[in-house]
DNA sequence: TGCCTTTATGCAACTCCTTGCATAATCCGT
DNA sequence: ACGGATTATGCAAGGAGTTGCATAAAGGCA
């Protein structure tokens, strides 16, 4: 999986503790790859043990002490590599869908409850993801530049949710019979 | 997570081998829900020691003597649980989106035939996505009924993929330059 | 005759990911 | 003064999912 890399990526473009990752994977990137922090934090171990980062310890007076891990030119290769390579084809796993297909066994009250829960949180997503593209639009038009290919994955994120949010649509119509 | 939920889901409907549920996630189920045939194999022995399913193993004589699963009462009940309880919004973890986030380091040829790639098998999925929507249709009002909810979760994956194609014609466009 | 596909099931080993717990200092509000 | 959020890391155990291998008989095609 593409964990490993998600990191790679993150920690070229600016080196950072366990802790920083975690921020960072919800600042942006947990619109598309999620981790909770434990695995991050196994996965900063493994990237380490594999000569594909190295890291510094930083004493802190304040704060806890923390580790800063950056790409070794060995981590640096390997993203290169991967990124040169075809990923494959994501496949879902999408437990509400499993439940509509079996739903002729439950209620259709039930159904639509359900149906109303996703919508909320779908709502609040394409809110938020709107709310960065606002917020994109108004860079200049050469600080844009620079985000150029993340802006493409935002867009990923926001048709994606308002296709979503029109299939909801539909389903209550079905449902209000 | 829900695999053992489709697999109660499909059993339900009719009582079938390891091999029989593997042909039916590919037939539908398996645009929303991925398993390979090991998994289920090994989901079914856990269902059957938890008391959910139970087989019959039949012998046959021109081919490879089977066991069907069907449900327990407490399989049962444990369906119609799951089914009215919420599940957990869907987690999104997409490889080609991490791709694109990093693709500064690498060229954009290489993320062109990337895209084009992806864009291949998401026409492909939607062809047949159709032609399942063109059968259904075609059905009578009767008929049609019972496929009512299945047909629902059908609309997703159409929804899903024309929103997915309508993307890669924004990143098409943007990667033009 | 020889080879590939279909039917049918499974072990073993591994990686990926989640859940629960644990620690410890500091900052901030009430 | 007390409680909750924030900063910071990690172990241990287990569940979910993947990969590779193994077996075995029958049907279809060249």
């Amino acid at each position: 999986m593409s964990l490993k890399h998600a990191i790679l990526i993150l920690l070229e473009t600016e080196p950072g503790s366990g802790y920083d990752l975690v921020k960072r994977f919800k600042a942006g990137l947990g619109y598309f790859w999620n981790a909770k922090h434990q695995q991050v934090y196994q996965e900063l171990k493994k990237l380490s043990e594999a000569g594909w980062l190295a890291f510094a310890e930083e004493t802190q007076e304040t704060r806890p002490d923390k580790k800063v891990y950056r790409l070794t030119p060995a981590g640096h290769s390997e993203l290169l590599r991967w990124l040169s390579e075809p990923v494959q084809p994501n496949k879902i796993n999408d437990a509400l869908l499993v439940k509509l297909f079996g739903g002729e066994l439950t209620s259709e009250d039930n159904l639509r409850t359900e149906m109303s829960r996703h919508v909320a949180v779908h709502r609040q997503t394409l809110d938020s993801l709107l709310a960065i593209e606002r917020d994109y639009l108004a860079l200049s038009a050469a600080q844009r530049q620079g985000w150029r290919l993340p802006y493409l994955t935002l867009r990923r994120g926001i048709l994606g949710e308002q296709a979503w949010l029109a299939w909801a649509d539909e389903v209550a119509l079905a449902l209000k019979t």
